[in-house]
DNA sequence: GACCCTCCCCTTAGGGGAGGGTC
DNA sequence: GACCCTCCCCTTAGGGGAGGGTC
């Protein structure tokens, strides 16, 4: 330190915790200058410009560009600040909930991979599960020559209109109703989901014949799991649940890919 | 759409909520590339492959960069994603507690903005304070001819290495011991503090005499202070503390900086 | 020897044309 | 006419030298 109390700039940079580099870009910028320069061309900078640089970086930790807090720094009175901060208020707590809704769908993808890490592919079994919170589209229209493809678009789209702020719809799964898997047709779905926290609907706790499959898809499953419910003196009572919790988002090869079927059933003596 | 279900790069980041620059983008840098190409070069996507820019949006919320987003997907299975998804819900975790830190400090300077907005700058009263949160320096060392700017670094310093966290010290007030008050010896805080939710010490809970002054720094409130107390028949009883809260940070023009000094005090009857 | 200066080039994640071909 | 292609230049907030002077 000089004997006049000013700092050099790494000194300057040094006690308030930022870098050389730093300060020579807001000095070039008109952001933040020195108050004084040496004969010899050294940048010189008071004690009190610490705050200055403490003040930059919490504006710039609540989203503003160094451009915005010039300008705010060139017109600054108290109300403009206390307007600012009331403002910068509300965009955190939207960030936050923000953090908050990824931190859901990461657990929730968790779960999902987790529930799966370790499947027997073979055996189907009957079992009671909870209710899960899911987000579901329209039933799907096939009419006038509308493809698969053409419908899950429109399902894409719904869930862009409705839900613009869920970036989150990855692991699309189909809905059939017992109707429908009673006669063995299960190509295209009646209706997609996919399992949100965010969700109004949901697939309810209930008794389901849940199968696995690994590698692509393929009716066989569906099949299977028909059969086993008969054998086994279960009978279809509600809807069909087809899921790909293991997608080409978690792995490179479809060969990994795992396939999961749920269908409600009830015991037939009952 | 074209008959094989394949999307066109516009049609492509329309259903994906992104744009055809983005996409654009990500096939340069290989991150993600339309599954075929047609003879006129047209860029071809796969309906799968919308979940795919879902992810990578995802990651990127997550703080991932696009290259980091590139190897986590060449490399891609069940069990590595669960392990970065742990890491990013911690990652997550830290950055609410950030922000709900950032959220404090504008609630408090919004407040200490507020509280002064109406002072009477002439007038001096004996008021009842409830206790604020306080982050407290080291006594001041000013032995061997250290300077006020010496000690000032000193408790920088501290601050930053104590609460490497905070980026907030920028309203510096400073303490002044009874006794020095009854001498009116005040050059030189004995120690130096600032309002922050996150300190462990605080101004407590007393009566002070309260006074303002309107532009820049001088003895003088001090002693009206001082004299007012007498007059009343009240007597100091505890520290004094020295606050700007409207310094240069939120005005340019010093001639409207406010400072402000509270003194312990207590009636002198009781 | 450690610190300071002024150029000058580089990075991330795209956005915005220009100039020319395709549905 | 609307859409697609390939260059090519631009932005934010600094980081990292090179080459030369100063404490």
């Amino acid at each position: 330190m000089t004997d006049s109390g000013l700092l050099t700039i790494s000194d300057f940079a040094k006690y308030s915790r930022t870098t050389r580099d730093t300060l020579l870009h807001y000095d070039r910028i008109g952001l933040l200058s020195p108050v004084s320069r040496g004969e010899n061309k050294y940048r010189y900078y008071s004690n009190t410009q610490l705050a200055v640089v403490n003040v930059i970086r919490t504006c710039q930790n609540l989203g503003m560009t160094l451009e915005e807090i010039k300008s705010l720094k060139d017109r600054r009175t108290p109300e403009l600040f206390r307007e600012v901060f009331t403002h910068q208020i509300e965009k955190i707590d939207k960030k936050i909930e923000e953090w908050i809704r990824a931190r859901k769908l990461l657990l929730t993808l968790q779960k999902t991979i987790h529930s799966v890490s370790d499947v027997d592919e073979d055996k189907i079994a009957i079992q009671f599960l909870p209710a899960e919170t899911i987000i579901m589209g329209e039933v799907n229209d096939y009419s006038n020559g509308r493809t698969f493809f053409d419908t899950l678009l429109s399902f894409y789209e719904l869930i862009g209109n409705k839900y613009a702020d869920i970036d989150l719809n990855y692991l699309v799964c189909g809905i059939f109703s017992a109707q429908r898997i009673k006669q063995r047709d299960w190509v295209g779905a009646d209706r997609f989901y996919f399992y949100s926290s965010e969700g109004q609907d949901e697939r309810p706790a209930a008794l389901y014949a849940v199968g696995y499959m690994r590698g692509g898809y393929s009716d066989q499953l569906f099949g299977r799991i028909i059969d086993y419910i008969e054998e086994n003196n279960f009978e279809v009572c509600g809807p069909a649940y087809e899921e790909y919790p293991i997608n080409e988002i978690f792995v490179m090869e479809s060969s990994n890919y795992l396939m999961r079927i749920l269908i409600t059933v009830r015991d037939k003596n009952h």
